[in-house]
DNA sequence: CCCGGGGTTAGACAAAGTCCAAGCGGTTGG
DNA sequence: CCAACCGCTTGGACTTTGTCTAACCCCGGG
């Protein structure tokens, strides 16, 4: 749902407007994340990141991906036990994850109810909800 | 919801129904889960059972909840970035989890319902559905 | 006896992520 | 022009969680 690709001086500005200033490698980071809106483990970031010809380093891929999630660019998903997994996507979603294949899947939250949950336990705020519909590959494919 | 202490005959029983031949070390990690009925890691189960003086291994301890996982003895939850936490409680249920604390509640899955999922990817089935109620302390308690 | 196999083990290893002290580069003030 | 500063980046050491391997132990048959 994305038409003309994403240039560099545009990431700038959505840096700027979260208050990032936009460094080289910033974002080159954003870039990696924001061109394919998939969702990528920092070491797949820094695969793509560095493939051209750019170097940067892993210290800086972690801390630019933490600066980004503070700053509420990204997303954080926790679904592997392996590595972290951070989505672009930042509006109200959901997931498919298949459990063989490790593979994400975006579930629109537009038309997702979730009915019937408890109060919250005293003294916190929700923070949050996740739907995580676990899936694997259909053992018997026609 | 538990009134009589849980014997380790009991606990013998439950791993021989699920075709897991019940040794020492296996009783007391079953033990150690399902006594207090608690999300734990494995580093927090590793050293509950060696706390009294009964010697167990790292390597027996993953080797064990490994078995008790594929044999459907206990569940795995992804929720933290740092470690796995095994769950005694196989019914279905959801969980709230404290972001700040890592504090792990259990939500009855009963009254829970999860409304307008969108169809499965193709040639996949469903394996389940996680619901995960993110939260935080209050920031202004009281 | 000897053998075989399931279970256990210490310790080496791997992978993700954190930490730290040094370096770099651009800006500012004298 | 220089110096001091400050935010950003960096290599590399380090930590932590989990895996692997090869040896070992124990027990039950033949």
């Amino acid at each position: 749902m994305q038409f003309q690709p994403i240039t560099r001086e545009a990431l700038a500005e959505r840096l700027r407007r979260h208050r990032i200033t936009p460094t080289h490698q910033r974002i080159e980071i954003a870039y990696a994340l924001f061109e394919r809106g998939e969702h990528l483990s920092a070491d797949q970031i820094l695969a793509l990141v560095n493939a051209r010809h750019a170097e940067t380093s892993k210290a800086t891929v972690y801390n630019t991906l933490k600066l980004f999630l503070e700053r509420g660019l990204i997303r954080e998903l926790i679904v592997d036990p392996d590595r972290v997994f951070y989505d672009p996507n930042t509006a109200p979603h959901h997931h498919f994850y298949d459990v063989v294949t490790g593979e994400l899947t975006d579930i629109p939250a537009e038309r997702v109810r979730v009915e019937g949950l408890p109060p919250l336990p005293a003294g916190t705020v929700a923070d949050g909800v996740d739907v995580i519909v676990r899936t694997r590959p259909d053992p018997l494919p026609r």
